[in-house]
RNA sequence: GCGGGCGUAACUCAAUGGUAGAGUGUCAGCCUUCCAAGCUGAAUGUUGAGGGUUCGAGUCCCUUCGCCCGCUCCA
């Protein structure tokens, strides 16, 4: 039996692989390193969990600050798109120069920014210096027994790398620590067509943000949406992580719920200006919220304002950008962020117009304030697999008292299965009527029924795959048609009719 | 990508260089009127993978893959 009482994160990855919430990918041919499945528990949990956001925030979202029903919208875009696109959006230039480390000193260097003093004789060393850089050069040169002007100056890149062995990097004392400069671009590539070749390459997308972007003029023509108000999308994006770390935290696979909630540039419509503030100040503290409505109502949920200087270029001149965070048990003390609430102000749809080339013509017009303008963006942006993990981890909670020696504490709403349905024991005629139950629970609610074995041991499963209530069917249902509703947390049962059970759970759930 | 640690059944772990095992779980049967109880039986392993040393490798060596920790990275 487990003892501990607190809660580690071997512990929760175990259950995950007993339970069938969270296995690795293509386990049987040695995994794949960043990439996870969902087993039957955890697909329902992360379901839950999806269902629970497209529910809550494009069907039925709370009113806006304004006080008016939230103008939602959702669309379903392509992990391929246009590599202009990705040209546009600033993930292909900002990232794709080759990067050469350093093994002695941990050094990263942009390999285009490196130059290298070439020796006359063979047997010397090259020193390599970044450019700009060169204070204490000529000392390092002489103590090698060389000047700089018997030296030739060369572009690191021109250099073969057989060279690499004779070359002291900028921050090293010997030869042969650098290694061969590599492309550290996040975006996967592929290939459309038979043919590989430049012309051919296209990308996953890294974040499904782009795809509203693109879409956002379709959607403003033919649905009668008008600023402010809102485009959703939830799916796959990808990114190729140096190190995919931590369980499904940082994977290179994962899925993203993200809201484009379009209102009026704050320049363009003078009285507006406030308006920026509250609505991203209103979408902040309602994703907070939201996660702790589905679960993560303890201190674990934190909501964070980012400082200044750890903006991201197109935020800088925004009203904000906060992350809502767990403290997961790998994090702790520290937090790890589900999702990142920003302010992008107009930069992506200023940089599609500009590059599709259509520039200003492709400006939103807003009637009510007879103005053209791009307009301003609050972008709520959340991992769906963070989510899970973090349900995953809130959950997970030791109990040295009961029999299974944990138990997952989800809320009903997002507990894979919502109700067992148990016969006491598998005679007088208790299967009997426990089927009848299941067939008629079934049609509403993800139910299961378990007749193998004692009944402490069907409990104990139940308490493994977070099912909030047990329905059992002992010797006094025949006689009164009455069963026990066995709480999963409190452990206390009480007796409910059984033409109520389906009832009962409705109100429980909410389904 | 760098440095360190670790890979044996679904899980937790044994096995001096000499026949791969136990407990738990799972499954089947019996029993059982409320919390992994009891009895009987069954299935499950190319010891992460691939090489090498050896008469013989889970054990020693090399490579590789994966996991964990620390750096690095995270628009």
């Amino acid at each position: 039996m487990n003892t501990k009482l607190t809660k580690s994160m071997d512990d929760i990855t175990a259950l995950c692989r007993r339970r069938g919430f969270i296995w690795q990918s293509s386990e049987i041919y040695g995994g794949v390193n960043g990439f996870w499945d969902y087993g039957p528990l955890g697909a329902a949990l992360k379901k839950n969990l999806k269902d629970a956001w497209w529910t809550d925030t494009i069907l039925c979202p709370p009113d806006g600050p304004d006080g008016k029903p939230l103008q939602m919208v959702p669309v379903d875009t392509t992990i391929i798109m246009n590599p202009k696109v990705w040209v546009a959006s600033g993930h292909v230039g900002g990232f794709n120069d080759p990067m050469v480390d350093c093994r002695k000193t941990q050094a990263r260097y942009r390999a285009d920014h490196l130059k290298v003093y070439v020796p006359p004789v063979a047997d010397k060393p090259l020193l390599v210096f970044v450019e700009g850089q060169e204070v204490g050069i000529s000392k390092k040169l002489k103590k090698l027994g060389l000047a700089a002007d018997q030296c030739a100056v060369r572009d690191f890149t021109e250099l073969a790398p057989t060279d690499l062995a004779r070359m002291i990097g900028p921050d090293a004392d010997e030869p042969g620590s650098l290694t061969e400069p590599r492309q550290f671009n996040l975006m996967f590539t592929t290939h459309l067509g038979a043919v590989r070749d430049e012309e051919s390459q296209a990308y996953l997308r890294p974040e499904t943000a782009q795809g509203i972007f693109t879409q956002f003029w379709n959607v403003v023509d033919t649905s009668r949406v008008k600023t402010p108000f809102g485009i959703a999308q939830m799916g796959k994006s990808f990114r190729n992580e140096v190190t995919p770390r931590n369980f499904t935290f940082r994977s290179r696979e994962f899925e993203q719920m993200e809201i484009e909630f379009f209102i009026p540039d704050p320049d363009v419509v003078g009285e507006e200006i406030a308006q920026t503030r509250r609505w991203y100040a209103w979408w902040r503290d309602h994703r907070y919220a939201w996660w702790r409505k589905v679960g993560l109502a303890g201190d674990n949920l934190i909501l964070r304002e980012h400082d200044r200087d750890e903006l991201a270029h197109y935020a800088k001149d925004g009203a904000g950008t906060s992350d809502i965070e767990y403290r997961f048990p790998f994090t702790a003390p520290g937090f790890g962020e589900l999702e990142g609430v920003a302010h992008r102000t107009n930069f992506d749809l200023r940089q599609h117009a500009q590059h599709c080339g259509r520039g200003d013509k492709m400006r939103y017009f807003d009637q009510e304030h007879n103005a053209h303008y791009f307009p301003h963006v609050i972008e709520p942006s959340a991992g769906a697999d963070r989510g899970v993990l973090a349900l995953l981890c809130e959950a997970y909670t030791p109990d040295a008292d009961r029999p299974s020696g944990v138990y997952m504490k989800f809320s009903p709403r997002m507990a894979p299965i919502k109700a067992a349905i148990l016969p006491l024991v598998a005679k007088d005629g208790m299967p009997e009527v426990a089927e009848k139950l299941y067939r008629d629970l079934r049609r509403r609610f993800a139910v299961q029924i378990d007749i193998k074995q004692n009944i402490g041991k069907r409990y104990a499963r139940m308490d493994e795959a977070g099912t909030p209530y047990c329905f059992t069917i002992d010797g006094q249902t025949l006689s009164d048609q009455t069963v026990t509703v066995r709480d999963r947390d409190t452990l206390a049962q009480e007796r409910i009719a059984l033409d109520k059970v389906e009832a009962f759970l409705g109100e429980k759930i909410g389904g």
